[in-house]
DNA sequence: AAAAAAC
C-alpha cells in the first residue's frame, strides 16, 4: 500500500529523511507519494492537489534530493557550484517565504544553503547572500528578475524550476515576467508545475513550457468536487451595512482558534480590521498598501495567535499554511470559484476540520452565482434564498441576551441582515453539528500541534470581545498597539456602511 | 469599485 511507505522507502536522502521525522513527518501525503518516483527521475510534473493536502513538500522534497549540497562529494568540482540550482516562484513575498521556510526546516543537516529573493526588502542581505552562494532560490518574480538583470543572480544553472500556484503564475498578470525568468534557467531543466486549481487552457499553455509533463492529480475516487470536505460551508443573505454585525457575531461564537477574514479590497481589509479592533477583538489588516514590514509582522502575530483574526486581501488568499485556522469568512465575495477554494482552503488543513463562511450582498450576488454554478455547490437559486430564512440569532447559535440585538433598523427591513443560511454540502438545513460557533476538530496532524488549538471544549471559551479593560486597535500600517478602551459596550449595535 | 508583483 503507498499509503503505508516511508518518505525513506522513496530512497529520501537519510538527512532529510531525519529533517521530516523532526517535524512529525514520516509518510508522504498522496500527492507525495505520486509525485515523488517522477520528480526524482527528474521528470517534468503537473501536480494538482486540493488545497492544505502537501504539494510544497511534493516539490520540496525533490529539489532538496536532486540538488548538490556543498557537503557532498562532487561539489567542488559542479560547473556553476554556489549558483542556484533550482528556483521556485511563488505569486506573493509571504508564500516565497513561508516556501522557503518550509524547504529549510525539510533541508536541516543536508547543508545546502536556501534563500529567498522578494521586493519590498533591502538589496543588500539578498545580494550578499547570492555573493556567498546557494543552492536553491525562492522568490516572486519581479526582484527574481530585477536582480538577475542586475548581474546579481544566474539562473544558468537551474536544473529544477517550479512554479508554485502555476494556474496564478501563468495566468496575464504574471506570465511575461515567468516566461522572463524561465527563459533564464537552461534549456534540460526539469520544470514542476503545482496548485490546487488547474484549469484546462492552463495545461495547455503549460506544456509549451515543459517536456512531456506527467500530469498528475491526487483525488480520492469518492469526491468529484473541488472544494475540501473538512471545510464545512455556510452562506448568509447579507445587506452590506450587516455584515460588520454578522462578522462580530460570527467571531465571538466561533470558540478559539484562528481566523481569517477576506475581503476583495485593501480599503475593506483596513476598514473591517479597524472595526474589529474597536470592538474589542485582536485582528491586524494584510494587504498590498502596507508596507512589507508591517504585512510580515501581522502574519507572524497571527501565527503566534497574539492576534487571531487576520483581515486579508487576496494577498493571503494562496498557499499561506497556518495551522490552526478554524474559520475563513469571505467578508466581500471572491472574483472567482479559483479564488473562493483557495481562500476557504485557509482552513482543513492537512487532516484539520474548519469552518467558511460567505457573505453575500448585491454586489456580490453574481460573482457567487457564478462560483456556486462553476463548483456545482448545489446552493439553491438566489431568488430562494431571499424568501423563508432562518433568525440569525438561531443560526448562529448566539443567546441573543449575550450579544445585544442588531440595529432596529434592518431587523424591520430585510428580517435581520442575513435571511438565509445553507448548508452548501446537502445536509439538512440547519445548524449541522458543532454549527458555526464549533471549535474546528484536529484530525491526525503531520506536524506538531499548536498548544493554541489543543484542549478546547467546543464552544466554551469565553467571547474576545468580551469588555476588555485595553484593546488591541489595527492602524492602517498593520501595527497593533494597546490603547485605553472607549466608553460604550464593546458590541455596539454599530454598523458600517460598505461605500 | 480587484490583487498581486521591482524601484
Amino acid at each position: 500500500m503507498e499509503e503505508t511507505r516511508t518518505f525513506a522507502d522513496f530512497g529520501i536522502h537519510a538527512d532529510i529523511v531525519a529533517a521530516l521525522e523532526a517535524h512529525k513527518i514520516t509518510h508522504p501525503f498522496p500527492i507525495q507519494a505520486m509525485t515523488l518516483p517522477v520528480a526524482l527521475d527528474g521528470h517534468d510534473i503537473i501536480g494538482q492537489a486540493k488545497t492544505g493536502t502537501g504539494k510544497t513538500l511534493g516539490f520540496g522534497i525533490p529539489i532538496l534530493q536532486r540538488v548538490t549540497s556543498p557537503t557532498d562529494d562532487g561539489f567542488a568540482t559542479l560547473e556553476g557550484a554556489g549558483k542556484p540550482q533550482a528556483l521556485a516562484v511563488a505569486p506573493t513575498r509571504e508564500l516565497a517565504v513561508q516556501v522557503a521556510q518550509d524547504l529549510t526546516r525539510a533541508a536541516a543537516g543536508r547543508g545546502i544553503r536556501i534563500l529567498t529573493v522578494y521586493g519590498g526588502r533591502a538589496y543588500e542581505p539578498q545580494i550578499d547572500a547570492l555573493n556567498a552562494g546557494i543552492e536553491v532560490v525562492v522568490g516572486t518574480p519581479g526582484r527574481l528578475i530585477d536582480l538577475a538583470e542586475k548581474g546579481h543572480l544566474s539562473l544558468a544553472h537551474c536544473r529544477i524550476a517550479v512554479l508554485d500556484e502555476a494556474d496564478e503564475m501563468l495566468d496575464l498578470g504574471f506570465l511575461p515576467d515567468v516566461e522572463k525568468l524561465l527563459n533564464m534557467t537552461p534549456a534540460g531543466r526539469q520544470t514542476m508545475l503545482f496548485s490546487a486549481t488547474m484549469p484546462g487552457a492552463v495545461v495547455a499553455l503549460a506544456r509549451s513550457y515543459m517536456t512531456q509533463p506527467t500530469h498528475i492529480r491526487a483525488i480520492s475516487e469518492d469526491d468529484s468536487g473541488q472544494t475540501v470536505a473538512a471545510v464545512e460551508q455556510f452562506v448568509f443573505r447579507a445587506h452590506a451595512m450587516d455584515k460588520v454585525e454578522m462578522l462580530a457575531r460570527i467571531m465571538q461564537a466561533r470558540g478559539r482558534g484562528l481566523s481569517i477574514v477576506f475581503t476583495r479590497t485593501k480599503r475593506t481589509a483596513a476598514k473591517v480590521a479597524d472595526e474589529l479592533a474597536d470592538r474589542g477583538f485582536a485582528a491586524a489588516a494584510i494587504h498590498g498598501d502596507l508596507g512589507q514590514g508591517a504585512r510580515e509582522q501581522a502574519l507572524r502575530a497571527f501565527r503566534n495567535g497574539k492576534v487571531d483574526i487576520l483581515v486579508a486581501t487576496d494577498v493571503a488568499a494562496r498557499g499561506i499554511d497556518v495551522e490552526a485556522v478554524t474559520h475563513v469568512v469571505n467578508f466581500q465575495c471572491p472574483e472567482d470559484e479559483k479564488t473562493y477554494l483557495h481562500r476557504i482552503g485557509r482552513t482543513g488543513r492537512a487532516g484539520a476540520t474548519g469552518v467558511a463562511v460567505t457573505f453575500v450582498d448585491w454586489d456580490d450576488l453574481h460573482r457567487w452565482v457564478q462560483i456556486n454554478k462553476a463548483l456545482d455547490l448545489g446552493i439553491p437559486d438566489p431568488e430562494e434564498t431571499y424568501s423563508s430564512s432562518p433568525h440569525l440569532f438561531s443560526q448562529l447559535d448566539i443567546p441573543e441576551g449575550t450579544t445585544g440585538s442588531l440595529p432596529r433598523s434592518s431587523r424591520t427591513r430585510a428580517g435581520l441582515g442575513a435571511e438565509h443560511v445553507e448548508d452548501i454540502e446537502g445536509k439538512p438545513a440547519g445548524r449541522p453539528k458543532g454549527g458555526l460557533g464549533n471549535q474546528a476538530g484536529r484530525g491526525q496532524r503531520k506536524t506538531g500541534n499548536r498548544s493554541a488549538s489543543g484542549g478546547a471544549n467546543k464552544g466554551e471559551s469565553a467571547p474576545r470581545a468580551a469588555k476588555p479593560r485595553t484593546e488591541r486597535t489595527t492602524t492602517t500600517d498593520g501595527k497593533v498597539r494597546r490603547r485605553r478602551r472607549r466608553g460604550g459596550a464593546a458590541n455596539s449595535s454599530k454598523t458600517a456602511a460598505e461605500s
